[in-house]
DNA sequence: ACCAGTTGCTTGCGGTAGCAACGATTGTAG
DNA sequence: CTACAATCGTTGCTACCGCAAGCAACTGGT
C-alpha cells in the first residue's frame, strides 16, 4: 500500500515532467504518440479507428486530437480507397521531420527521468509488472465473469 | 523502452479499472483521495491549499472539486477562524460514512488489480523504483539547473 | 496607522476527453 | 435484391482541469 501511494504519487509528475521536455517541439504526451505510431505505419498512415484504439482513445476523442495535428500540418486526412467509410490519417512530410528532431530528444528525455535512474533488475522487474497487470486487465475485459 | 511501452499502455487503464470499481458509491478516484485525505487528517479537516496540495490539483481544480463534493453532502466548506482567507475543508457526517464504506472496497480493488499479481520483489523493485523517480522530479524542480 | 507585497480562494476562459446520437457506408441474411 | 445489422467517423453535450485575473485577508517595514 506503501508502494500504491508512491505510484499515485510519481505518475502524474512523470508524466507532466516529459510533456514539458517536448513542449520546446510544440508537441503534448498526446500528440507525439499520434506522430509516433504513424512513422511507424505503413506508408506512414492509419485507419482512424486503428489509431484510436492504439492510442486508448475514444472515436471522438481522436477526431479532435488530429484537429489539432491537421490545422498544425503534421498530418492530413486522406479518404481511403478500399472502404469509404474510412478516414486514413496521413503523415505530412512537415509531421514526419518534427518526429525525427523530437523523437531522440523525447527518448532521452525518458531515460533522464526514468530509466537511467534505476537498476537493470528494477527494470525488469517494472517490464515483467506492468506485462502482468495489463494481461490481467484485458483478462477480466473479455471475461467479465 | 519495452518496459516504457508497457508502462504507457497500463497506467491509463490500471486507472480506468480502479475508477470503475469506486464508481458503485458514485466517487471518482479524485473524489475518493479527496475523502481519503480528509479522513484521515485532525478532525477530518484541511486547508483548501494543503489539500490541493496533496492532490497534485491547482488551487482551481481543488475548488471545483469541492464543489461537487459539497452538492453531494459529503464535504463542507467551513472558515478558518485562525485566518479569515482560509478556507477548511470538512468532512460530512455523510462523508465519513462513505469514505468507511468504499475504503475497504477500494484497497481490495487495488490488490485484485495490482498487489496480488506481483511478487514480493516485484512489489518492493516498484516502490524503490517510484521513490527514486519522485526523488529526482523533486531535485529538479528545485535545481533547474 | 499605513502601504506594499504575499497568500488563499474563486471565477472566466480555453483546451481536452468521453458518451450518445447521427449520417454514411459496408456486410449479411433472407 | 432487399432489408437489417454492424462499422466508421463526426458533432453536440457535458465534465474536468489549468492558467490568468480578481478580490479578500494577512504580514512586515516605515
Amino acid at each position: 500500500m506503501q508502494a500504491w501511494r508512491g505510484y499515485i504519487d510519481t505518475v502524474g509528475p512523470l508524466a507532466a515532467a516529459l510533456e514539458a521536455d517536448l513542449a520546446q517541439f510544440g508537441l503534448t504526451n498526446g500528440d507525439y504518440e499520434v506522430l509516433a505510431w504513424l512513422s511507424e505505419a505503413d506508408d506512414e498512415q492509419m485507419r482512424m479507428c486503428d489509431l484510436a484504439e492504439r492510442l486508448r482513445l475514444s472515436p471522438s476523442g481522436l477526431t479532435r486530437r488530429l484537429d489539432g495535428l491537421v490545422s498544425g500540418g503534421l498530418v492530413e486526412r486522406a479518404p481511403s480507397v478500399a472502404d469509404r467509410r474510412v478516414m486514413m490519417a496521413q503523415l505530412t512530410r512537415r509531421g514526419r521531420r518534427l518526429i525525427e528532431t523530437a523523437a531522440p530528444d523525447h527518448v532521452d528525455s525518458v531515460r533522464r527521468h526514468l530509466i537511467d535512474l534505476l537498476t537493470p533488475a528494477e527494470i525488469a522487474a517494472l517490464g515483467s509488472a506492468f506485462d502482468k497487470v495489463r494481461a490481467h486487465l484485458r483478462d477480466e475485459q473479455n471475461d467479465p465473469s
